[in-house]
DNA sequence: AGAATCATGTAAGGGGTTACATGATTCG
DNA sequence: CGAATCATGTAACCCCTTACATGATTCT
């Protein structure tokens, strides 16, 4: 079974680096991500239970000494498989972007993989789709409100495929040129 | 007590005009928020027992032969106060724009109530400030993956404020020049 | 001495979606 | 004759947040 949740394809990814315990997880998602991606501490250990429970992770205890044991958590085949596709879908939803997205280049920045190139061009393509979309829409008998809801959407999207157009694509582009391991 | 949720005052909005029953709020947001807000008959009733319980509503059965009585449902003092001050208060959150911010814009416009103007400049001095914050952010040590964020967020910033200035401000124009009731 | 760090969890509650339950009328 | 409309709700489930529970060690 795949995750549903972008939440739990976050947790995977701070496992693509090698195995964690759930307090160094925090620590890298809140460190690494910032305010790109909060998570609570008590529902980090609610997903790695569900990501376990479906195949993804897989846990051993080292026990410590006057502390509570480490669960440490390391991916499956399953786990690492079901990261990868995610990681290299574009995301449906324009509220998507301003955290499934970004993660999905963070992950790709920081992990080195290749493929961001091309997400961030089928990106895009999904977007001029929408874009035109909204515009060839009937707009007859549209109310001035349902006008300023179209012309909201419009430069949202607009906006968006700047931003993949001049910020995204260059900040990929180093995958070309080799300059890897930055993070 | 005051809602929480923007769906509870979008639920208060659509008895402003009148007092309805529950389908027929159903059909009033569904054929004038359209997609900007969308929300299930389930909920529906879930919300207009809550409102009812906090005092910003009041209902009465109308008993019908063949169907089920029709509650009516009517906005107490409580209940216009609370959504006219929620109504006038700027989003806090880019997030909310969406959303939120629209269906104030149109409660104001189909409603014809004063202060859509002062709520845009409010509202347009709030993302100033934003702006400025993300600007003048601490970005020395700033990883490649962060100023791909800031650069995300400040666009998306600048490309609301130009949307408030372009279209949001002479949309509400209109409530100077006396051109009312278009809905 | 008190705060922060290390380390793991459970429980309650909030707000939302989807599915289910009922049942007459009217339109195509 | 089946689909849509009219009309109201309950129940289960999902994901997330906040609060609670425990307890040693190390830093200030």
């Amino acid at each position: 079974m795949t995750p549903k949740s972008p939440t739990e394809y976050v947790v995977l990814g701070a496992l693509m680096s090698g195995a964690r315990h759930g307090y160094e997880i925090m620590q890298f998602l809140g460190s690494a991500l910032e305010s790109t991606w909060q998570l609570s501490t008590s529902q980090l250990y609610v997903l790695l239970k569900r990501l376990e429970q479906e195949g993804c992770l897989e846990s051993c205890s080292e026990s410590q000494e006057s502390r509570p044991p480490k669960r440490v958590f390391k991916l499956t085949n399953a786990g690492r498989k079901a990261f990868l596709e995610w990681l290299s879908t574009p995301v449906e939803h324009v509220r998507d972007f301003r955290m499934e997205f970004l993660c999905k280049m963070f992950f790709f920045d920081s992990l080195s993989l290749p493929g961001a190139k091309d997400l961030v061009n089928t990106q895009i393509r999904v977007l001029e789709k929408l874009l035109d979309k909204i515009q060839r829409r009937p707009n007859k008998d549209e109310s001035g409100f349902m006008k300023l809801v179209y012309g909201f959407k419009a430069r949202n999207v607009e906006s968006l495929l700047s931003w993949l157009r001049q910020e995204a694509r260059p900040f990929v582009e180093q995958e070309k040129a080799g300059k890897r391991r930055r993070l």
